[in-house]
DNA sequence: CCATCTTTGTGCACGCGTTCACAAAGACAT
DNA sequence: ATGTCTTTGTGAACGCGTGCACAAAGATGG
């Protein structure tokens, strides 16, 4: 039923990989930091270290775009960054609303990032009668009874969930009726979509988990002579009275 | 160098695969939920769903951190939640700063996620001498001079940066001098640590720009009979004059 | 105690993504 | 025109992640 997907399968539209895409945004701002100093050319080896990745996956990336380089200089900058723009769809306007204007909703508004590719905040929307009209990032929040006419009218096609938690699926059923068929979901829950929608999620909680399990790792190294690798720099925190597997929770398991 | 890496290469701590890892927190908000309900157990496929992946994977997730199933009954749902928080880490108090109190920061410090699973927020600091001393979701911000003795007084490894861009790699290079091992990054840069520190990022223009991609395919597909798939719900948009490779670009490749 | 039924745990195969390593291609100097 | 030097583009191998499909394990009922 396709519930929650968040990358896609294996849909790979044309041949792009999905690993590819993820990455052609990164390079697209590492070009455009070199345009904007008016470098013309740059090497793969150069706009792979700018952009944190290995130059090798580099090329295969823009291999799959067509052969854009030439062998003996490298890239044209300006001529890239139009390319790149133009296959991720950044040449044309995107207007995107905003569910939810709380803290994180606003801070959203507000983000430059927005505007500056493409990306045009057609309207911020949220439940609460005393928020209507009030200007928030010089846009003024409109009421979610408004939501499908706001879409409708302005064929917004991607919406940005930043709703809590119990609200999100039913913003997001409603957006998705009336239209919306991308979806960036910062709400913590998983998103039901029905098939040709897509989700993409933003979940501070489980970056922070994630960064969480690795510390540990960090810190308890007793057991099990280290497998190489964790050199220095590890804080060597003294209470680690965290067993490997000793102590058992109050609750057994039948 | 390992500039900007990410997620981690290879390095796979003690067997837990790193795709495993960043579904842990996913699962146990679920079974959090079924916890509170006061669900006692629950099968791989039931918990699969509401955490919206395949259950056979679920059920190969589980089966790194040991045996904590019963057949033809399914998972204890309390004991499950010890143990992956046990696994993640979260049965300790990790004390986190937040570096950076502008929309996205305040909005991150008042995020309630923060608390619930033994984050702390340890400070919020700000290189704005008019913020020192405001209190922002109860929390007095610090100024950045004071930023290495935070870290060390409070013994902080996890370190969130919501600075500007400009600003990331030089706070990223004092949060790791002072201690911090893992970095959460939501500035739009790509930041270069040394081995052993772990940096996460949450990229919302990326990810705007990866949706719109997949906008943009989802809208023009007329060469290439379709490949399948794609079925309802695709707003027509009529003003397709993208042509997939005609016009080119005001500046041309030398 | 045995049969049946449910659900876990996992062997296996497949496909995607990454990386190495090198041949091909072009720039540039002589 | 020819040779050298740089850098791209890619074939091939490898490893990780995913999902199928099934045997093993235990619960449950007679």
């Amino acid at each position: 039923m396709a519930t929650g997907r968040t990358h896609r399968p294996a849909t790979r539209s044309r041949g792009i990989p999905e690993a590819t895409v993820a990455r052609l945004p990164l390079y697209l701002r590492a070009l455009t930091a070199l345009s904007e100093r008016s470098v013309p050319t740059v090497s793969s080896e150069e706009l792979a270290a700018a952009a944190g990745v290995n130059s090798a996956k580099l090329r295969k990336d823009f291999s799959y775009l067509g052969s854009y380089g030439t062998r003996g200089v490298g890239y044209d900058v300006e001529y890239l960054v139009y390319q790149i723009s133009r296959e991720l769809g950044l040449t044309q306007d995107w207007p995107v609303v905003i569910v939810g204007i709380g803290n994180l909703g606003a801070a959203l508004a507000n983000y430059g990032g927005f505007a500056s590719r493409g990306f045009r905040v057609a309207a911020l929307i949220d439940a609460d009668p005393g928020l209507t009209g009030k200007p928030v990032a010089g846009i003024p929040v409109q009421h979610t009874d408004d939501l499908e006419k706001i879409i409708k009218d302005d064929r917004v096609s991607i919406g940005v969930i930043a709703t809590p938690a119990g609200a999100a699926q039913q913003v997001c059923d409603r957006l998705v009726a009336a239209g919306v068929t991308s979806i960036l979901n910062f709400a913590p829950t998983v998103l039901s979509v029905p098939d040709g929608v897509d989700v993409r999620k933003v979940d501070l909680s489980i970056e922070l988990q994630i960064l969480a399990f690795h510390e540990q790792r960090k810190s308890g190294e007793e057991t099990a002579a280290g497998d190489g690798a964790l050199p220095a720099a590890v804080t060597p925190r003294d209470d680690a009275d965290q067993g490997p597997d000793g102590d058992v929770p109050a609750v057994m398991p039948a």
